[in-house]
DNA sequence: CCAACACCTG
DNA sequence: CAGGTGTTGG
């Protein structure tokens, strides 16, 4: 419960806290400002909506605990196919996926009668599996393919396999390195009536672009077209190595289920007995009956994900299962005997997965990577979106059991694999984890001023903090995180006139700056590696980028004592830029009501007259205005959501409210160490709002003047590298 | 009077 | 976010 009753003791502070002047003139506005959210909360009111809007912490991740990296990478490969037309390389990822889970089996041959010239030592390295495939396209795509064949049978096929793919690789990279001149018109590539949906698209912009070009281009378009050639080779290439990787994984699945289901085979609808079958005719009734008759849930079983998924929850289960007990795909009829064996041999499929999945993704991803390096011109927007959602972090929690014994792949790491950046450079991308040393280039300093900056307050109720990483980093060093920032690799400074400095002026700040990655990732390196070293270094003022040096002083012109002309010279650097206001913003999370005093500390960069001052000021008024306001809204939401009590009130981290505030005074996310702090602040102010409003002190005109005195008290001490000029370099970039 | 504030408006 | 305005404490 904060201190209400200390409304008398403002003059702790040194600086002025007037915050109780100018609320007279408030008319009962707000209360209409809300009358129209009062209406839409009414109309839609259930108790979920309560749960996520009001009691933030309360978060469900049930699908979490299942999931693992590869069905990971193939959900997020097929969320970006929005994102990857442009891309040819992810685009066929996705597209293969997805043919591959929709049991699609004729993109196989759809690859190699396109009229591409596939080299024909590939065309005659296919597997069995493939060959096989193309007469009845369903056969391979089924786990229940071949339950019949021996087990050294497959050990021996994926031998066999694993030396023709690697073979057959060793074939692509050479005959990458010296046929691009291959001639294929871009509109063969993709048969227009192929099922894929974003093959048309993709030709009928093709096509579009060809009829466009004037005939002095040609030249030119040969050039494009060229290239264009070689893009289709390297893709054709992609597309073969994760066929590949597909057929080794549809082995193992049969591997798996073999014996998986060898226990419950009776199980199996019809009558068909898994080991019974042993010719492929039963099987493909098998399939096909087993196909159609599941549910839309079973069919995720031929996910290989899933298959992945089911794999590791046998390795990680298996240790801790009792006798008889079975996981869910094998139904109620359990056999502890075979626990055992299965248990041993499913370690051995992991291992072999694992190294599968190494080297194939490894192989992938230089592919992948030669493309990029490869590429002359700036890549598509297409490449997939740097942007991290923090909740992906803080949310993402895995089976207890995961983490408490080594058996959790390793290979798998923390997730985000598809993200290219993860593998671009080969970087171990540091998790929060890793840190171990000078964590923030922030201290904050103990204040006065901050009565439980510590200890997180007593009105935290454990069960309602589900977050994970906010909790794992509670006791890491005066509350702050230091999540890794993964978009401000791709997300160059803001240029001092407030256009975005990367090359692709898109509306969206997580367009990617493609080619900046390596150099940004390296730089990241750098950063990581020199840690605390860079402290306060100033960054020579020299440095092209910085931001501050091209600010025009434009705001100052407009000021009647503007004193000095020469404070207009573009290097001067003496008004306010954007990164100041960014800069404010920031600050805006440890202090809410800054003495013009301090903000002359703060901004010593800037030449303070008046103008400047109350600009300045003003700013943080302008930020305390939509703090305020947000805080209004979700106490009078909670309000009107029938939340009882105060108590149920926090602020987290993946709250609405936070990532309401977090959007507006850090909105590219880029500064990844709010400090607790002001969740604490802010959870006050909630309840704070709430609070008043419940009593119905909201017919005062000045009711919220009470708020305020409370609010202004609450500051903490702004680290001291906000006073350096700099300090979004070294905050942003750390 | 003036700085600082909240509120309103564009 | 900036401009304008009324309010208030010093």
């Amino acid at each position: 419960m904060p201190d209400h009753d200390n409304t008398s003791l403002l003059s702790r502070q040194t600086k002025k806290r007037r915050v109780d002047i100018g609320v007279k003139r408030t008319v009962g506005t707000v209360s209409l400002a809300f009358a129209h959210l009062k209406a839409s909360n009414f109309s839609a009111m259930n108790p979920h909506v309560v749960e996520q809007d009001v009691n933030c912490s309360v978060v469900q991740h049930t699908d979490s605990e299942k999931s693992n990296v590869l069905h990971k990478l193939l959900k997020r490969t097929n969320s970006y196919e929005d994102t990857l037309v442009t891309f040819p390389g992810a685009t066929i990822i996705s597209q293969l996926l997805k043919n591959n889970l929709t049991k699609n089996g004729a993109n196989e041959s759809d690859f190699q009668s396109n009229g591409l010239s596939r080299t024909g030592s590939e065309i005659h390295q296919e597997d069995v599996c493939s060959s096989s495939s193309r007469g009845s396209p369903q056969e391979c795509l089924s786990p229940f393919s071949r339950p019949s064949m021996a087990q050294f049978d497959i050990d021996r096929l994926t031998d066999e396999h694993l030396r023709a793919k690697r073979a057959r690789v060793e074939n692509i990279i050479r005959g990458m390195s010296h046929s691009p001149n291959v001639t294929n018109r871009i509109g063969e590539t993709e048969p227009d009536g192929a099922p894929q949906p974003l093959s048309p698209r993709e030709s009928y912009r093709e096509n579009k672009r060809k009829q466009k070009l004037p005939q002095q281009q040609q030249s030119f378009q040969q050039l494009i077209s060229a290239r264009k050639e070689q893009k289709h080779e390297e893709r054709r290439h992609l597309k073969l190595q994760l066929e590949d990787m597909q057929k080794q994984l549809r082995q193992l699945q049969e591997k798996f289920y073999q014996i998986y289901d060898s226990t419950d085979s009776e199980n199996d609808e019809d009558g068909h007995s898994s080991e019974d079958s042993l010719h492929s005719d039963g099987m493909d009734n098998h399939i096909s009956d087993s196909v159609t008759n599941r549910s839309e849930n079973e069919m995720s079983d031929l996910d290989p994900g899933h298959f992945l998924d089911q794999a590791q929850a046998l390795i990680c289960e298996q240790p801790m299962m009792t006798e008889g007990e079975k996981p869910k795909r094998d139904g109620s009829r359990g056999k502890g005997h075979r626990s055992t064996s299965m248990y041993a041999e499913g370690k051995q499929l992991a291992e072999t997965l694992k190294q599968e999945l190494n080297t194939a993704m490894t192989q992938v991803v230089d592919t992948v990577v030669k493309v990029f390096a490869k590429t002359p011109y700036p890549l598509p927007q297409g490449f997939p979106t740097l942007q991290t959602p923090s909740d992906r972090f803080a949310v993402n929690r895995e089976h207890p059991n995961f983490h408490t014994n080594n058996q959790r792949l390793p290979c798998f790491g923390d997730v985000i694999i598809p993200n290219p950046l993860n593998s671009f450079s080969n970087m171990r991308v540091p998790s929060s984890n890793d840190q171990t040393e000078a964590l923030p280039l922030v201290v904050r300093k103990n204040s006065t001023d901050q009565p439980g900056s510590l200890p997180t307050p007593a009105n935290h109720h454990p069960g309602l903090h589900p977050s994970p990483l906010s909790s794992a980093m509670a006791f890491s060093p005066p509350s702050f995180r230091h999540p890794f920032p993964l978009h401000i690799m791709g997300y160059p400074f803001q240029s001092p006139l407030g256009a975005p400095s990367g090359p692709y002026p898109g509306k969206d700040r997580s367009s990617p700056e493609s080619m900046d990655l390596s150099r940004e990732t390296t730089s990241l390196r750098t950063k990581m590696s020199s840690n605390h070293l860079s402290l306060h270094r100033p960054i020579s003022p020299t440095h092209p980028g910085n931001p501050e040096g091209l600010s025009i002083s434009l705001i100052k012109s407009e000021c009647g004592d503007l004193q000095d002309m020469s404070d207009i010279s573009p290097y001067s650097g003496k008004g306010l830029s954007p990164n100041h206001l960014k800069k404010a913003k920031l600050m805006f999370f440890y202090t809410r009501y800054p003495s013009s005093n301090m903000l002359k500390m703060f901004f010593s960069d800037v030449k303070f007259n008046r103008c400047i001052t109350s600009q300045l000021i003003k700013w943080f008024s302008n930020f305390r205005e939509f703090y305020y306001i947000q805080m209004e809204k979700f106490a009078r939401q909670a309000i009107n959501d029938g939340v009882a009590g105060v108590e149920e009130l926090t602020v987290s981290r993946d709250c609405e409210l936070y990532r309401a505030l977090n959007m507006h005074y850090n909105k590219a996310n880029d500064f990844e160490q709010v400090p607790e702090r002001f969740l604490e602040v802010a959870q006050i102010t909630l309840r704070e709002f709430f609070n008043a409003i419940v009593a119905g002190k909201d017919v005062d005109p000045s009711w919220k003047k009470a708020i305020y005195k409370v609010i202004c008290k609450l500051d903490s001490e702004v680290p001291e590298i906000f006073k350096s000029p700099n300090c979004l370099q070294e905050l942003l970039h750390e």
